[in-house]
Formats: structure tokens, sequence, C-alpha cells
DNA sequence: TCTGAAATTGTTTGTGG
DNA sequence: CCACAAACAATTTCAGA
């Protein structure tokens, strides 16, 4: 990864809609230049995509968790992931290594929600749960490059 | 939260960089008032910002892992968050309820390098931790609108 | 809050080094 | 891979409903 591709990385980390034309300046190319770098770090799967953040707070989503989820039968094929990809409370799911098999991150609007949420989980996903709330978030989502 | 911004914000939670003119075009609204709604849901800090999500394996960050922190001096002022917030690996941080009192989502290249941040972690934050590491992401940041 | 128009600025594409 | 320039498109601002 050259220099310049990781500096225009940093940019757009920081700042999704900074245009073509500041990114030149700010790399010492051209505005076309900068332009085209970027369309090649998208196509080669560098940039995943552009998305806004928005506090969860303000869409009444003021509850965030991580669920540790276990399938009740082991030996059956895992398709947990699958199984509960429909469910839009469910933000994050990582396979992992360790006690659980899969870690859920997880966001709704009350504690009731995250019960009810909880009992959809463990029955459509035939799991079993081990849940840690969020208190508060110190930081979140900060930029690798 | 008007039904016409929660158009907007899902919008752009998809696509971060898509215009105003499209956003006017999907909404039914004329560009300047596409605008000033996504001007004023970024003041009333509903959006809080824009971002490229980059692929981390491109940047040879291999391995995501999830860190639980616990203070080793408990009564001492928790200042956890500030005292890690410089370590760049750290890409998040929630304080949260159960046995840990800290959540750590990490991102680095190598288990070498793991093992070098924990230990850093616990030093620098005087903190006992707890590791589990991410086989794999099945999805990650699905939007909430 | 909205539209519509005008001025400015950014994007995109082609040519050529 | 780059710069430059021309054609095109988006953004910004303002007047007025």
């Amino acid at each position: 990864m050259e220099k310049l591709d990781r500096q225009i990385l940093s940019l757009l980390a920081r700042d999704g809609r900074m245009s073509y034309t500041d990114i030149g300046k700010a790399t010492g190319l051209s505005t076309s230049a900068a332009q085209q770098r970027v369309r090649k770090l998208e196509q080669r799967g560098v940039i995943t995509g552009y998305r806004a953040m928005i506090a969860g707070d303000a869409l009444g989503l003021m509850l965030t968790a991580f669920i540790e989820v276990k399938p009740f039968f082991a030996e059956q094929p895992d398709d947990t992931p699958e199984l509960l990809s429909d469910i839009e409370q469910i933000v994050s799911c990582y396979s992992v290594a360790g006690e659980a098999n899969y870690l859920l991150k997880v966001q709704v609007g009350s504690a009731a929600e995250l019960e009810e949420l909880l009992a959809v989980i463990r029955s459509k996903g035939r799991v079993s749960t081990h849940t840690t709330v969020v208190l508060s978030t110190p930081y979140e989502d900060r930029p690798v490059v």
C-alpha cells in the first residue's frame, strides 16, 4: 500500500464527503489524479463504502448491548448468522473463538425491548445467550488509518 | 423525528456520498430543501459525521479482537478510557455493566502484535484483561435506520 | 419550510506527457 | 500514473411564497 493511498484513506476515513478537489490539495495531486486513486481504491475493495454516522439516541435507540451466543445443538451445521440476519436490531455479528460461538452487537430503545429481542434471538437462533449492557461509549469506530 | 428526516438518514447511512440532488429526487424534495434538512440534521447532532469504510485486511490489519478490561485498583478514580485513548489499535471503547468495566474492540496485524498490545494495555491502563479473538465477521455496522 | 434561479464550486472525461 | 482543460453536474445562497 502506497503512502499516497494511505493518506487518501486517512482523509476519507475521517471525512467521507471530502471533495476530490480538497483531497488533491491535501495530497499535492491534481483533482483528477485524486479521483482516479479513490476510484481504484473502491474497485480494489479497499474502500468498501461510505456511511453517515448517526447518533442512536436521536432515533430512540438508547440501549446498546453485546450478546454472546452459543447454539443449543453444537453438532448441527451452524447457520446462526443467517438465522439472525433479518433481525434489524443486530447491527454486527462476529464469529469468535472462546466460550461463545458468536458475539452480537445490538441496539434497542429500552430494557423491555432488549428482553424481547433476547427471547427472539434465543428461539429463532436456537442459542443460549450471555448479555453485556453498554453504559456509555467513550469512543467508537475510530479510523484505523 | 419526522418521516422525511428518517428517510434522508436511511439514504445517507447507506451511501454517505449521495448528492443532495439525488436525495431530493428520492424524497420528493427540491435540492435545496434536501440540503437544508441534511444541514439541520448535522447541526442537531443527529448525523455525527461521514466515514469511508475501509477493509482492514487491505491495511494488513488481519486480526480483530474484543478485550474486556478490569482495573487492578477499583477504588481509584477510573480514567481507563483516557489512559488508553492514544493507543491507535483500540478502535472502540465501551463502558459496560457486568464482570468487566470496559470492553475494547481492537484491530492488529498479527497474533504477535496482539500479544504486544495486551502487554501495553495491561501496564498502561493498570488493568487485567480477558480477550476474545474474532475469527470472521458475517456482518458489521449495518445501518440502524 | 419550501421552491426556483443564479453564481460558485466540484466532477468527469478526454488529450497528451 | 500524472496534469490540464473543457463540458457537465452538484452545491450554495438568496428571494419570495
